[in-house]
DNA sequence: TAACATAACTGAATACTATTCAAATATTTG
DNA sequence: CAAATATTTGAATAGTATTCAGTTATGTTA
């Protein structure tokens, strides 16, 4: 047993994939070259960041997801991107946006269970220039990254 | 000119990518047979659901994107997924989940500018059931699908 | 509108990669 | 501990991406 599993899922969370050129062609009704011409095009533009897999979350052990609302205290208010790309660098957050209103970010969160959950809150989230929080959690996922579950 | 890309993207969407066994093989150091062995098995086990791409979500027209929360009406409340799941249909919706507290469902949204997003609120989003919605609105994404952008 | 330049498309050849298979090794179960 | 089951692996095969050169379409300039 090499435990090679939970290599791939850090793998497969940012890339490591690659598109299926030939079934793309013959779904669409093109020849294979041309889907392959606009898939390159389409990478140099950076309009394709990455190719990744989505999993079943709770089958991997990261059951446990969140929505956290983040205020930022009035030291740190004209500059959550500083706090924000410090947060995007942890495996367990899934997304990172600076939003408007009376929050000023927002975190989509993926953990294993709330023994972890509060560990994130604990050591990761609460750090210096988060005023305040407030976590929805979720009971129920239908649909994530574009896949229904 | 065979307006190849949105029908690109609309697959990438949900799929149509593989995993690239030998570089995985080359990056763990394993044989890759014993790659794509472990793959399969996640694979028939579930907890792989698909292989996609991720997007630079403004290069491709949809840079509008806001979280949505929503509050039922007395009579679906008990029902959530119910609305949640004819929203899951929607190619704009991101994700669908059913969350606890003030809130019933979240909603994460893409598209192109605030008119579609209008659109989409007053035709889609608020249907039977839905009473009350607030949108959050993302003015800068550090991170999207674990992905930082 | 004609001439030119650039971008998009495509078939054939090639290089690369996934997959299959059979055998060896490790792990679990009774 | 024996038998069954699961995992790992190299070699052979099947399948797919990529390259290249030529063609067609589109856009630009005088």
């Amino acid at each position: 047993m090499k435990d090679i599993q939970p290599r791939l899922i850090e793998l497969f969370k940012k890339g490591h994939c690659t598109p299926q050129i030939s079934r793309i062609a013959k779904e669409l009704k093109e020849p294979s070259t041309t889907i392959h011409y606009n898939i390159k095009r389409m990478e140099e533009q950076g309009e394709i960041k990455a190719y990744k897999a989505v999993f079943d979350y709770k089958k991997i052990n990261e059951g446990f997801c969140t929505f956290v609302l983040i205020s930022l205290s009035p030291d740190e208010y004209g500059n959550p991107e500083k706090v924000g790309k410090e947060l995007s660098k942890h495996p367990e957050i899934e997304s990172v946006d600076i939003i408007t209103g009376d929050w000023e970010i927002v975190l989509k969160v993926r953990v294993k269970d709330q023994d972890e959950y509060y560990n994130l809150v604990k050591n990761v989230i609460s750090r210096k220039g988060v005023e305040k929080i407030k976590s929805l959690l979720s009971m129920k996922q239908l649909k994530t990254e574009f896949v229904e579950v």
